[in-house]
DNA sequence: GATCACTGTGGTAACGATGCCACATCCGAT
DNA sequence: ATCGGATGTGGCATCGTTACCACAGTGATC
């Protein structure tokens, strides 16, 4: 029942004090030094004059007595903390994990902690949020919004702000994006390029600058290619995967001639994939099925669903880089807006329509990688 | 490119302030509402006398101002903030995600808010994150230990401390652990209910609680079955889904008489899955596949794979609920140990072995959730 | 020999919230 | 009339850190 390598338990074990021991304070550790408070403070921060031989004591006294700043004093003191808060929808879901796994390795290594508030993509969770930054003094926030009332308050009182993955219209913050609208194309492209021309997108929202660059990419694709845009092939549904199954049912139900379904983020692509499987169709003869954003389960079912990466991890990190450059003062002036371009990762969901022969064309200029199914 | 009925634009916006105002503090409260900051102080915590009129004076005010209490003033002046730090392996793995979430939301909802840190299983990063923990004065934390070496460094300054999913050996703090005992135990059994008699366990670790307990189930089931334990089925890789792979295929390569396949935990099983689908191996007829821990892919792929679910999301929403006991006063004084009771998932991968029929037997004594492949 | 720049150190006053204590009422009881 | 308790309020010190300022040396320059 133990680690039994590592669980060091050679030390005596002190006694449960019911005052535990008080932290030793800069007072502590400049007696421990033979110096002033002032001088310690000086030699730990490395602004003002220190002599070396002083530094040195400094640090040695400081490691001896187990001396750690009081981040909180500090806080008070300069007004600002090492804390970066981070507010995004929901934790469980592969791409916000990503997200946030990719903000906290880059923050971290670069000194800061991250504040993590799950919002479940309630406006009024997300200002409640906004308020515990504020109240904590976080440096920054990284937010993927969900209302702009919580961005606008975070800004208000002139807290760095990045917005991930879709930006509020009106507030001019600094902001990582995916391209939505050349990855969707891509996608959209790769199955024109199979061969189809009914294509249905099943995506929940166009209000968003997400939703809304999926939708446009989707229509770029077929404009370009010539393609009729059929209204009734944008099915719209709700961000549940449940919905999102049923929505599919009644699509083909009703439209028996789609021979491609995109689905346009990971949820909708779980509820299409179990719809197409409980009608007992098979990918990808009887339909062809593309999602937007990897996540996952699409590589480990069979065939492996064909999908835009989105590179969420590069994303976090790019929003964590920015917060680093802004409050160190070497980012630009100006709000800046990253992006990240997606790539294509093809698997076996996709081939031509039943009965017709691929084009010879290929899938574009960008770069594409071709995933095996597992194994 | 916009969330259109949310985004409040209505308001004029402020000029970019070159210094931000200031944020009113309880000084300008207690002058807004004509007062002391003492009386403000007492009239917004409760503690002490205030006249009901004048709370509500101060109440107003403090809506009317923005007023938000500076949390680390008050961290500091209490020596005790409302953070709780939760330290975690790796938030990608849908595993420490949903502890995470079930963590988060629970304490949210009273009050707290969490500083993350991801570990990456290594012991110094762990050690890092404590530290970070003692420097913001968090009031308890909750870890997946590593080393152990955290969890003392925090215990030894005070700090509350929950140790989740698994225990280090020699700390007596709260812990939350789920009984792998006995789902290993059931899992297998249900196994050799089906017929099986020659069933492998890929396993990372026998160190840690974890591990432990699931290789005592596994050997506990075999026992009461009077079926023989050969060593030989035990088989040892390391944790990434790539070394089980490997270490799967090695094993059916030596022993074909295998008919059955356990594996430890999600990352194993993913392995182990695509080992399976590389070799062209149909389940469950060629092979049964059982995990411990129900993640995501397991329900998508066809056939479903037979899991033990941990209920992840209340394991850390216990974790949650104890440090807010602990914090309230109201937890008993010595260490409390909590078990989560994990539950079958039954699903295609599991079947009789070719040629053998199922025992009459049931799977046991205990809750069993029949859940059919998506669709 | 006075002035100046530079190096190096310590004292002190904040940062914002809070809880103790002193003080001021007002009421009923002695 | 005095006391004592209950109710209500404000002053002040404090939490631990840091930045500003004053000041003390030292050496170089005029």
């Amino acid at each position: 029942m133990v680690r039994k390598p590592e669980d060091g338990g050679g030390e005596p074990r002190r006694e449960a004090a019911p005052h535990p021991r008080r932290r030793p304070t800069i007072q502590d550790l400049a007696r421990a030094a033979g110096i002033s408070p002032s001088t310690a403070s000086r030699a730990l921060s490395g602004n003002g004059y220190v002599a070396s031989e002083v530094r040195a004591r400094v640090l040695a006294a400081a490691e001896q007595i187990g001396y750690v700043p009081d981040g909180n004093a500090r806080a008070l003191r300069n007004r600002t903390s090492r804390a970066v808060g981070v507010l995004i929808s929901d934790i469980r879901n592969p791409f916000y994990a990503n997200l946030a796994a990719g903000i906290e390795e880059q923050l971290r290594a670069a000194g800061y902690h991250v504040i993590v508030v799950n919002n479940g993509g309630q406006a009024e969770a997300e200002v409640e949020g906004a308020r515990t930054f504020l109240a904590v003094r976080v440096s920054a926030a990284i937010v993927t919004p969900v209302s702009g009332r919580a961005v606008r308050m975070l800004m208000d009182d002139g807290v760095t702000v990045v917005q991930a993955d879709r930006m509020v219209d009106g507030l001019t913050s600094d902001g990582v994006l995916v391209d939505n609208v050349q990855g969707s194309q891509e996608i959209t492209s790769h199955l024109i390029d199979l061969g189809h021309t009914t294509i249905a997108l099943l995506i929940d929202e166009t209000d968003w600058t997400t939703g809304a660059g999926r939708l446009a990419g989707y229509r770029a694709a077929l404009r370009a290619a010539r393609l009729p845009m059929d209204p009734a092939l944008v099915v719209p549904t709700r961000f549940q995967p449940d919905a999102a199954r049923d929505a599919v049912n009644a699509l083909l139900d009703r439209r028996p001639d789609v021979t491609a379904l995109f689905a346009a983020n990971n949820m909708l692509a779980e509820g299409a994939f179990q719809a197409l499987q409980g009608r007992g169709l098979r990918l990808p003869d009887d339909l062809s099925l593309v999602a937007f954003d990897d996540v996952p389960w699409m590589s480990m079912v069979s065939p492996g669903i064909t999908t835009v990466d989105q590179h969420t991890d590069d994303l976090g990190r790019t929003c964590a880089q920015l917060v680093i450059d802004r409050l160190s003062g070497s980012a630009p002036t100006l709000a800046t807006v990253r992006y990240i371009e997606p790539s294509l990762v093809i698997r076996g969901s996709t081939a031509a329509p039943h009965g017709v022969r691929t084009h010879a064309a290929g899938a574009g200029s960008r770069p594409v990688t071709t995933a095996p199914s597992p194994g």
